[in-house]
DNA sequence: GTTAAAACCGAACGTTCGTGCTAAAATAAA
DNA sequence: TTTATTTTAGCACGAACGTTCGGTTTTAAC
């Protein structure tokens, strides 16, 4: 790898964690260039622009989600398993790796009215991994785990919810309190739809 | 009322709205007073920080919120009923009355990670409506229209949680099909505990 | 080892930020 | 109507913002 793409990456990874904490819009280049040690305009000459910066941290939380989450969940057995597993990596992922809270939570309730070029990719990527879900639930059916209820998308947004809910129930009471809630609203959503 | 409180009045609906639709962290007291039309320094001689704005401005919320939702979904009778009411005020609240999103939902994840006046206030002020629903399930509960479950604070995390997944789903896909998952995940909620 | 390219820095730009002052204007009290 | 108080505007401040530019250092290719 290049002296480049190497910094670049060094970049986006202070970045994410910069957003994990304090939002992808306080995401400023001096304070960004200062928890590297490097120079505003350094690094402000890797991206052009505000807007490619944001894009890019963005695509590298996305990038860091599929192989935290996504990718070794499609380890597992396909179906229910898989789904499980699914849901524990997402949880370890927003509690263990990302210890500002996910950032795709925060950026899309951040971006959700403004429009631009940073709102569109957000919900793209945001859209993809929904996607990825209700692939997994779709899968769940086709094995028989559960049954064809035909209502992948409404399952899928039930997990979404779920998952939203314990983010933010997770800094108004206790961690374990919010975990607690969360895997018990997923065992409901699974015993609704069992076969 | 007095000339003083009533400006004051009047930019507190500004910035609810400005709030609603960028967020409580981009909200400037400049572009706040443009927005209602007066000088910046006048704007800010009644409050004397912003972090007071912020805080007051939170307040308003909850203010408009209780007028909006709460108060006259007490009106209907104790138990069921009321809580129905309180989740179509719920959602008319933040699809009608507050255009930009649920100001809540946004500061309650723009914040969660920044410590300060305005973190605890955000919280305390999220932490009373929670309070609100679970007093509205528990009535559901000594009125016999929900089973005596013990799980108070469960049914109430699955309705906050439905309530935020309609959020931000209705950003993704249309309102109308955020609007019907909403709804059919609320009926199965009270399904679910429905004696 | 020489050379071309890539990476990086420092300084400065025009704006906007929140926040003080001081003084004028508008309101309320006497 | 005069007086006292509140409300508003104007101006300035230091800091931080994103961005540009010219020059120096480091890397990579030959």
């Amino acid at each position: 790898m290049s002296k480049g793409l190497e910094t670049k990456e060094n970049i986006l990874k202070s970045a994410l964690e910069l957003t994990s904490k304090f939002g992808l819009e306080s995401l400023s280049i001096g304070g960004l260039a200062k928890s590297v040690g490097m120079s505003k305009s350094g690094l402000f000459s890797h991206f052009k622009s505000k807007e490619t910066l944001q894009v890019k941290v963005m695509d590298y939380a996305a990038f860091k989600f599929t192989s935290k989450v996504i990718k070794p969940a499609i380890q597992e057995p396909r179906g229910l398993p898989r789904l499980e597993k699914m849901m524990r990596l997402w949880i370890e992922w927003s509690e263990n790796y990302m210890v500002g809270g996910c950032p795709f939570v925060s950026a899309i309730v951040e971006y959700d009215d403004r429009p631009g070029k940073v709102r569109d990719h957000i919900m793209h990527l945001q859209k993809t991994m929904i996607g990825s879900f209700e692939r997994a639930i779709q899968i769940s059916i086709d094995e028989n785990h559960l049954n064809d209820s035909e209502e992948v998308q409404f399952i899928a947004y039930r997990i979404y919810s779920n998952m939203i809910g314990y983010h933010v129930y997770s800094h108004l009471l206790s961690k374990d309190q919010a975990r607690a809630n969360f895997e018990k609203q997923f065992k409901e959503i699974v015993q609704t739809y069992k076969v």
